[in-house]
This record gives structure tokens, sequence and C-alpha cells, in this order.
RNA sequence: GGUCCCAUCGUCUAGGGGUUAGGACACCAGAUUUUCAUUCUGGUAACACGGGUUCGAUUCCCGUUGGGACUACCA
């Protein structure tokens, strides 16, 4: 068997969306499983919709995403350069190629030419409209002008295209490794451009050139490149290439959560969930898309996901961490439908590889939150805040925004507490229970909860209708982590100074 | 419009000629938690439709419908 050579190839036009990486994401199972190689390259051949910094942020994106690239842009490698642009005499080369062997030819179309042509056949009740079989020969091209007239415009400097001459009468296969065979009549495709006007390549010619000096085995690659599939097969077969042509494997679409369509950032930023794998400035117009990182998703937890969307192991466990993706991966298990994008699902993996984590590492989390609003706290106490606020988050900043009463006694009260359970009974109590605790030295969860059940047995209230008064008057809210906990994180002084609070701004409803 | 791809709970999916059609997320209920969350238990919920083939089809074939992609000198 060839050696496992899978590349991802997106174009640097903006932010990197997690379909990309999901499609990087199985090339690399692919390849890790293969002890294969993993390729970053940067297919930017149109000059006009490249945007600076994309490259940056989509090496970044990778490493990030724990998506090691073993050659290509960013690293180097045997088959450098690895940036389209930078590869021009080389796609020129391969074009001549096949201006030489009769395969392309040159076109001097313009763009109003093209458009009568689609108005012609339109009108002639064709169904498609393409420059192709059926019209090139009325076109202004290599095929219908004379050697002389075509060398005479290529020396004066027109504009000109090479297009591909699509071989007639054939089925063209494409063998996919998730759908099977797929034919189509070789009429269906058009002659497209392989090299523009101002001297690039298109996608069609870059990504076969490169596809095949770079020994690629396996295309993996989303299923809106199905359609073009067999325009690249014959394009191998026209190079004389059929031996070395990869394997395709077109990936299932990602879709938007409601309705139909696409995935795209307008859906992703209607429903308030990220779609970038980090924050992307919008070089041009300033505008920031928060990314899965900043909005704390871990990476570990977006793989883990965006492994099961349109793949599955086909048992039970949904917990994988990379290794165990890339052991058990495999394209045979690759769905064929379209995906939906689902952000509960997303948000329950982060819930679980957060908890997986232990309370150590996720103080760290909390600390950098407590950095960021400048308020300065122990590691130990850190530690405490995180055991007991673990099994309540699903974003490391979860910890502060959950959390803050921890650091800040509360200025409002949550109202249908305030209305329902703050009530002379719960005045009485924690007016008592405040001042047992002034005397406390220290206070210790179980210290601090054996004094509250002797008040209330003095008092012959049961405990639990005033604890959420208590609560309310900790932490402004209706509900918490422990409060016990709680009290013995804040301290007794603070506790006291918190219910005094309580008790003099609010009033007793009934 | 044309070409191609696709079709199991709301979502991600397992399964496969004979099953009580399984799991996960979400949702709902009960238990635990003196609150909430967690946890546990249970529940609602699907083979798009119509023809074949077959003793039998959700599974195989065809069609219909529905959805998607592509249809640029964009990738």
């Amino acid at each position: 068997m060839r050696d496992v050579r899978v590349r991802f190839a997106p174009s640097p036009t903006g932010g990197l969306h997690i379909g990309g990486i999901r499609t990087a994401l199985y090339n690399y199972l692919l390849a890790r499983q293969n002890n294969g190689t993993m390729i970053l390259r940067i297919e930017d051949t149109d000059q006009g919709r490249f945007v600076p910094g994309a490259e940056e942020y989509i090496i970044e994106s990778l490493a990030w995403a724990g998506i090691k690239i073993d050659e290509g842009q960013g690293v180097g490698g045997p088959y450098s350069p690895y940036r389209q642009s930078e590869r021009k005499e080389i796609y020129k080369k391969y074009a001549q190629q096949l201006l030489d062997g009769g395969f392309a030819y040159y076109a001097f179309d313009t763009e109003q030419d093209l458009e009568a042509m689609r108005d012609r056949l339109k009108a002639a009740g064709v169904d498609n409209q393409q420059y192709g079989i059926t019209s090139r020969m009325q076109m202004s091209n290599s095929l219908t002008l004379s050697k002389a007239e075509v060398d005479h415009l290529l020396n004066v400097g027109a504009p000109y295209v090479i297009r591909f001459k699509v071989p007639e009468n054939q089925q063209i296969k494409v063998i996919d490794l998730i759908r099977g065979e797929v034919v189509v009549e070789s009429s269906q495709i058009d002659d497209k451009v392989l090299m523009k006007s101002d001297g690039m390549p298109t996608y069609h010619l870059a990504n076969v050139v490169d596809d095949y000096l770079m020994k690629i085995s396996h295309v993996i690659r989303g299923e809106e490149w199905l359609p073009s599939a067999p325009l690249h097969v014959s394009l191998y077969k026209s190079f004389g290439w059929h031996n070395e042509m990869p394997q395709f494997a077109h990936l299932p679409l990602l879709l938007k959560p409601d309705g139909n369509g696409k995935l795209s950032k307008r859906d992703a930023d209607k429903m308030g969930f990220p779609i970038f794998s980090l924050n992307w400035t919008d070089p041009k117009t300033g505008e920031v898309s928060k990314g899965f990182k900043e909005s704390g998703y871990l990476p570990e937890a977006l793989i883990n996901f965006l492994a099961f969307l349109g793949w599955n192991p086909g048992t039970p466990q949904e917990i994988f961490s990379m290794e165990e993706l890339i052991d058990v991966f495999s394209i045979e298990r690759i769905g064929k439908a379209g995906t939906k994008f689902d952000i509960h699902k997303t948000q329950w993996y982060n819930q679980q590889y957060l908890r997986a984590k232990s309370e150590e590492e996720l103080s760290l989390l909390l600390m950098r939150s407590l950095d960021a609003e400048q308020i300065s706290c122990s590691k130990e106490k850190a530690i405490k805040i995180c055991a007991i606020m673990k099994e309540r988050v699903t974003f490391p900043h979860d910890f502060w925004e959950l959390g803050k009463f921890f650091f800040h006694a509360p200025v409002s009260f949550d109202e249908s507490v305030v209305s329902k359970k703050w009530n002379t009974d719960a005045v009485n109590v924690l007016s008592t229970f405040s001042k047992e605790v002034e005397t406390l030295d220290e206070v210790t969860a179980d210290l601090v909860k054996s004094t509250l059940e002797s008040v209330t047995a003095s008092l012959g209230i049961g405990t639990g209708k005033i604890l959420q008064a208590l609560r309310l008057s900790i932490t402004g809210n209706a509900s918490g982590p422990d409060l016990m906990m709680t009290m013995e994180i804040i301290g007794n002084k603070e506790v006291c100074s918190r219910i005094n609070y309580a008790l003099a701004t609010l009033k007793p409803s009934a």
C-alpha cells in the first residue's frame, strides 16, 4: 500500500470555520492512524479574495485544535513551496503540457462574449449553458482560430485563459470512499478554465497538479467538491497520472441547526454561538467574530464533538481523546447525509471535559478570570471554590460568572426569593444566627451548620424554611453551590456583614 | 432549469429481510440533594411516501416527494 499522505488545503479568505476544522481533523486522523503525513497547503490562487492574516490564523487554529502539521506551510518540507501563489511557474509548465497534448486550449473570449453565449444557448433551449463540447466551436479560441491568429493574439498580449478540453462521449467514473462510484457523462462537464488571465491557475488545475506532485494518497474534502471531482479525474487522465490518482472521500456537509442549508457565519451569529475556531477580526470591516476558544470551549471537547459529526465508532462510547480517535477512526464509518450542527451537544461535551479536570487545573481557569477582574485570591481558596462549583459549570468563565458572590457581597437580591421566603421567621433566625457566627473564631462548613441548626431548633423553626433566605442574604441568588461550604469559604466576618446588610435592606413580606 | 449527492426519534446516530428498531444530546417526570445544579431511575419521540422483489421489507430495486451541493477567469 502506498504511503498515506493527506492534505488540508484551505483558502486564506477569513476565519477557519468548524467545517474546515472537521475536514482537517479527519485528514489528520487518517494520517496518524497510518503513520502517514499531514500536509498543510495554502490555496491562495485568488488574489482578489486574499485576506491578510488569514494564513497565520489558520495555522494558529490548527495548533489550538491539536491538529499537528507534519509538512507544509509553516513547517516546510520536500515539496515546498506550499503556498500556491508561489508555485505559478509549476502550473504554467503543466498547463503547457496539456496544451501540447491537445487536452487544453487558449480562449480569448471576453466577459461579454461569454454572456452572449449563455443567452444564445438559453434561447435555443439548451439545458445547461456551458462553455464546452456543444459551444466551444462557436467561441474565440485556439480551436476555432488559425494558428497565425492565435500566435498574433498571444504576441500582442491579448488577455487569454487556458481551458480544459473535456473529452467527448466518455463516462467519467469517480470512486468515492464514502459514496461509492459516481458516474458522470463528459458532456455534462464544461471546459473549465485552468489558467486565469492573470496567470494564476484555478483551483482545479492547482489542486490536481499539487496533489500529484506532493504524492497525496487521499483527498478528504467537503461534499461541495463532489460535482467537480469528475473534472479532476479527467485531468489526472489527461496528464497520464491515472495510476497516481489519490483516493477521494467527500465529507457530508455541516448544515444549519434549524431549517435547511449549509451552516454559515450568519446562522451562527443569529443563534448566538461561535463558528470560527478563534476570534477573528475582519481586517476590512473591523468586525470581530467570537471563536470557540474565546467562548470557553476546550479544544478536546470541540474535537470530540466534531469527530462525531458525520462519523461514529459504532460503539456506545461517546468520549474520545485524540489518541483514541486516531485508534478507531475509519473512513468506512463516515456517514453520507448532511449533518445539522447542534450547539447543545457541543456544550455537553465541554461540560464533560471540564469536569474531568482536576480541581487544581480548574483553579487556574478561575484565577485567569480573577486576574482579568483584578481580584486577588489564594490558590487554596480558588481550589475550594472550584471543588464546589465543578458540577455546575459548562465553561471556564462560569466559575467566575456563577461565583461572583465569593468575591463581592450582593448588591441586589433575587426578587422572587425576597417575596416568597424573606419572612419574619427568616429574619428572626438570621439575626440570631448572625450574632452566633460573630462569636466564632473561624467557620467551617460543619460548625456553621451545627450553629444554624441549634438556632432554628431553639426558635422552633424548620431549617429548610429559612435556608433560601440565608442563601439570598449571602449570595443574592435563589440557587447556588452548597451553602455551608460557601460560608466557610467566605469567612465568618463577611457572612455576618452580608446577613446584617440584608436584614437592614430587605423588608419581610409577612 | 440542468448535473450530482442524500433521506431512522426535535438533533447526532446504531442497526439491518423476521428486532419490544438500540444509544447519546435535548425535553418531561420521579428519587436523592432541607434550594438549584449534579447523580440515579423512568418517560415522550423515528424507519418520508408509493410501487415492486420476497413467505416476510424500515432494510434490496424503481419511482415520487423532500432536502442539499454544484452550475465563476471563487475556492
